[in-house]
DNA sequence: TTTACATTTGACAATTATTGTCAAGTTAAT
DNA sequence: ATTAACTTGACAATAATTGTCAAATGTAAA
């Protein structure tokens, strides 16, 4: 699967937009946004949606990405990274059944 | 399923050791211990396997139960969270069959 | 009940991580 | 060679985390 900062990239490219148009939209420099799309730097979830918006993506989609790339950031490369995932989903989906 | 702070205060009164006790093994105060077990603060990773030893509990279980909070702390109530936990599974799973 | 000790609480200090700027360095297309 | 876009890295600002301390509260035995 593609990595949040590629998607990025590759739309604001084909949108001919530069680093300049987005990041001054963002308010930011340059050279976060060049760090962000070569996955460099984790944006924030403001900037997520911000750039959504800015360069026509599916917001829930990036939004998606993005948490997932936040997971397994705090996973790093535990090998008990899969167990951790299973039992927070199991959590999560008791949660929701469990309206609470 | 008994969260992190709840099984180490268990096994802690099991075993009749106090904060006190416990806190200057892990060399820190006694009120964040407190606050740890009582779930109003995270553990550091290094705390929880030192807890695991003072306190004779399986590292491993310890340690997944640890890491999928922090992984449900950081999708906090995103309700794209559980999406966003089975993309990061298949990236996961994706890695170690590509042994990358 | 008071004394003694364990735990909790909250204000705030120290430390560490994240997010940002800036200026100089590359790269690529004229 | 010039110019504009992008990248890099040092470092500043800000925010989050982790800690201390002292006072408050709970608990139980004398």
């Amino acid at each position: 699967m593609k990595k949040t900062g590629e998607i990025i990239r590759e739309k604001r490219e084909k949108k001919r937009l530069l680093l300049r148009h987005v990041s001054a939209q963002l308010d930011i420099d340059t050279a976060i946004l060049s760090k962000i799309e070569r996955g460099e730097r984790k944006a924030t979830r403001e900037q997520i949606t911000k750039l959504a918006e800015i360069l026509e993506l599916d917001k829930e989609s990036l939004l998606i990405q993005y948490l997932s790339e936040k997971i397994l950031y705090e996973i790093q490369d535990e090998d008990l990274g899969i167990q951790a995932l299973k039992v927070a989903e199991k959590t999560i989906k008791y949660r929701v059944t469990k309206n609470k």
